[in-house]
DNA sequence: CTAAACCTACTATTGCTTGTAGTAGAGTCA
DNA sequence: TGACTCTACTACAAGCAATAGTAGGTTTAG
């Protein structure tokens, strides 16, 4: 079952929602819990050569966006994820999840299910275990 | 469990890989089977506006993407989807969950889980139920 | 006090994608 | 031969992301 999908359609799927850069910086935000643009360019310096304001452009970008908050911290300012890395990604997959599930429904599902038994047939043996519980209380 | 999600990160996530008016036009290539464009044309004129040259661009962008394939029909080139639409669907929808549960891994795993509890609880007893059969065959 | 250093705001450019469409020219048909 | 129909090519605007320069304000070391 390897599936390759050699032949399938294009189409880039894009899960993000952000920019690349976007996500670097806002990866070191994270990271750092806060940060200047210095301390985020500084970063990124280590691995590629990037300009100051270039750095500046996309954290305001991201604050604008509602990402980061800032404040001013003496000369600079400071910029704050505004959610947590963990609420970020549950929110991204949370509308990923009801987009695909909406849209595609059974297929959705089915490929789930495939995809789980791939990755980790014992976390299905988990999954088995925690359905049969939840059905069996027939709780909400 | 509302989660309607009102202060979420924003990020608009595309599951499409397609634009609007491509999408379009695909279901009409899927529905008649292969067309030309100016059938194509015409299905789309029953609800809006739109130049030939606008819908000629458009299937031959989504040739050359390698959606569609064309072959010389009289004057005309004859589209046709080089997949169909479960094909295309199967292998979003794949491409998507890969993605999802590369990245995201569990909590991809529990959203979906999530998410057909609430769209639909008898279904998952049924998944219950192939889980139980899938695991007690040991597997493959 | 003054010049270097640092920071922000604003502006710009570029590349890519999508929707939209015009024009030119070639083939077809009456 | 002239009207039609198609394609190829070209264009352009909008939106987004990456990238970065310039101008001008604040801070700070001498």
């Amino acid at each position: 079952m390897d599936q390759t999908m050699e032949g399938r359609p294009a189409s880039k799927v894009s899960l993000k929602g952000l920019g690349s850069l976007e996500q670097e910086v806002m990866q070191v935000v994270w990271q750092l819990g806060q940060a200047s643009v210095r301390e985020v360019l500084e970063r990124l310096r280590r691995e590629r050569d990037i300009a100051y304001t270039t750095v500046m452009t996309i954290m305001t970008r991201l604050a604008d966006k509602g990402l980061l908050v800032r404040r001013k911290a003496g000369l600079a300012y400071v910029y704050a994820p505004l959610y947590s890395r963990e609420e970020f990604n549950q929110s991204l997959v949370a509308q990923v999840v009801d987009t695909l599930v909406e849209d595609y429904g059974d297929a959705a599902f089915s490929h789930f299910i495939n995809k789980m038994w791939e990755q980790d047939p014992v976390r299905l043996a988990e999954l088995e275990k925690i359905l049969r519980e939840r059905l069996a209380k027939g709780e909400k």
